[in-house]
DNA sequence: CGCGAATGTAATATGATATAACTTAACCGT
DNA sequence: ACGGTTAAGTTATATCATATTACATTCGCG
């Protein structure tokens, strides 16, 4: 049972399910030209409504933006899951790490909807975005097949989650071209996943000799 | 010699030095409301002139950002510079990181022009704001004080500048804060600081080895 | 001193956000 | 089936920002 009932187009008034239209639509220029590429109007025109219609299903440009991250969220999940539960000799951090680094420089607009945008720094903490993204963080832990030292694990998480996230930031923006001539940004992605297998194992290591 | 003499306001006709007036006004309103927050318009009204005057500086609003952006590299260079070079007994890289975690926060829609915006990834690479930024990597090789292992320390140097640009955007997301109920964002950069120099000098050893 | 370039203004075109008031049709209970 | 309620469109309009054009003022320099 969907919660939004995602009707046909059943005439030429009624588009039908402009809601959804309008979040993929925005997907769409998002991916081009970034968050600030997104105007309502423009929209409008290209889903064939009158230009106040988004107005029926967002309050303004920023709630627009707002069901869109989420659904970038979603979509993100997605191959993530797809990526860390798929049968391969990589480890899952390192296939969570290429996926990310992937999907951060090919839809990089969407990335900085997700990550860089005023949007998810404005989401309260229980809010369904928040929530969103949190789940993509379980993703991570999952990915880390590490064992149940909760404290340990998150803090390495956050810490290979920081540097992903930054490596794809960097990357966009050109300041990693051109320095390290022999180093691809993939290596690089390899290399940050390796110190963190290293550091964690280490870390927990010592946690055992403390607890013992 | 200055290349723009910043005239002093010689009457009410003429502003004096409206071009810098409008740099330092757009990054006041950077630091409030991000990137988005600058209006043209709005920037003119504070400082009295009429609504089209930006113009004979810049020629539109891009423009004006990145020489925003180009002042705000140069700023947070000065804070990096002074931050290093002030005797300490902690290191000058974790120094470097605290600067940056903290000039990230506090300033976080200044952080955002320079490392989150379309401002950086447009800018081509011989470019004013290309070489300000490169600036600033220079101040973190420096930083890192490793020996002249240059690929190594350009690796290492990547990593850590973008484990703490990650740590810097995930932060001021929310994305940090409700984890980790006992680790700071400031131990977590200093455990990002260590981690990457144990791996700089576990490299290096290895280096040596290889090349011995 | 006077002329050109720099820097400002006024007026205007374009396009976006957002709201108000009105219209169409889908849904639902009787 | 019928009719009212409401969701989802429309047209018209207010406001505001960007950007351009044509015009005005002052600076500075020969």
């Amino acid at each position: 049972m969907p919660p939004r009932p995602a009707r046909k187009a059943l005439n030429a008034y009624h588009h039908g399910d402009l809601r959804d239209a309008l979040v993929q639509a925005a997907l769409r220029e998002v991916e081009l030209g970034g968050p600030e590429a997104v105007s309502i109007s423009a929209l409008a025109r290209k889903l064939g409504v009158s230009q106040p219609a988004p107005y029926k299903h967002f309050a303004d440009r920023e709630m627009l933006l707002t069901a869109a991250t989420a659904e970038a969220f979603r979509q993100f999940s997605a191959m993530l899951r797809a990526a860390i539960e798929k049968p391969s000799n990589r480890s899952k951090l390192s296939r969570f790490a290429q996926v990310t680094l992937d999907f951060g420089l090919r839809r990089n607009g969407v990335y900085r909807l997700m990550f860089a945008s005023r949007i998810m720094a404005c989401a309260p903490k229980g809010s369904e975005l928040h929530g969103a993204a949190m789940e993509t963080f379980e993703l991570l832990l999952e990915a880390l097949e590490a064992p149940a030292v909760d404290l340990l694990r998150e803090r390495s998480a956050l810490k290979i989650w920081a540097a992903l996230h930054g490596v794809v930031m960097l990357a966009e923006q050109g300041l990693l071209t051109g320095q390290l001539a022999g180093v691809s940004r993939e290596e690089l992605v390899e290399d940050i996943v390796e110190q963190t297998k290293l550091a964690l194992s280490v870390a927990i290591k010592a946690a055992g000799k403390a607890g013992r």
